[in-house]
DNA sequence: TGCCCGCCGGGTG
DNA sequence: CACCCGGCGGGCA
């Protein structure tokens, strides 16, 4: 592959048999960061995703941001690893390739972005920060976030405590919190 | 427009 | 507890 066209760059990090990877754009942004996968191809097409086929993407693996996708596997293993916002690409674009495509959904995950390490807010209570009541909006918008693990949408649960649903699974989602300090029991987080 | 959603709260048994 | 259902509003074909 020519370098000179390459439009993203994919570095990837292995730890317990679980792959994490994180796609940069030339300007050096976060465009999207995968859910850990139990191999490296998934991962990478977890980032791949992201484009549409006929849009003919170039892209590269190296280890050139495998630092970061080490960053990310910490945090999910529990550390509280400070990222800067100004790391990931936030820019709304709807026609373009760009991870956030509304205006709705930015506002949605820099609320997110807000809950602190070891804490959980609901999806009403990040609604109703937006004044809306979309509760459901906000579960899908969440849905979408391009930068799971560091914007912290395993942190949104439902108003009863319950953990909720999860990209990658509610176990995951369980399994994050849990590495967290969060103290859930079944189903259910025990403390607010 | 119509339909899908990582939701919510009130209802019933 | 378990479903069940109407409401909500954002996004997309």
């Amino acid at each position: 592959m020519d370098e000179n066209n390459t439009q993203i760059m994919i570095s990837t990090y292995k730890y317990k048999n679980l792959y994490f990877a994180v796609g940069v754009s030339k300007a050096g942004k976060i465009v999207w960061i995968a859910l850990p996968q139990e191999n490296e191809k998934d991962a990478i097409a977890d980032i791949l995703k992201l484009y549409h086929p006929d849009q003919n993407i170039q892209f590269e693996v190296s280890n050139k941001y495998t630092d970061i996708a080490k960053k990310v596997c910490r945090v999910y293993n529990g550390e509280d690893v400070k990222f800067h916002l100004d790391s990931l690409d936030l820019n709304v674009d709807k026609s373009k390739r760009s991870s956030i495509k509304t205006q709705f959904e930015r506002d949605v995950l820099l609320e997110v972005a807000k809950i602190p390490y070891g804490e959980v807010r609901t999806y009403k209570q990040i609604a109703e920060e937006l004044g809306t009541k979309g509760y459901r909006a906000v579960g899908t918008a969440v849905g979408k976030n391009p930068f799971p693990i560091v914007i912290p949408c395993h942190r949104v649960v439902k108003s009863d405590l319950r953990i909720g649903e999860y990209r990658g699974g509610s176990e995951m989602k369980n399994e994050i919190l849990k590495n967290e300090g969060i103290k859930i029991n079944g189903d259910k987080i025990t403390k607010k």
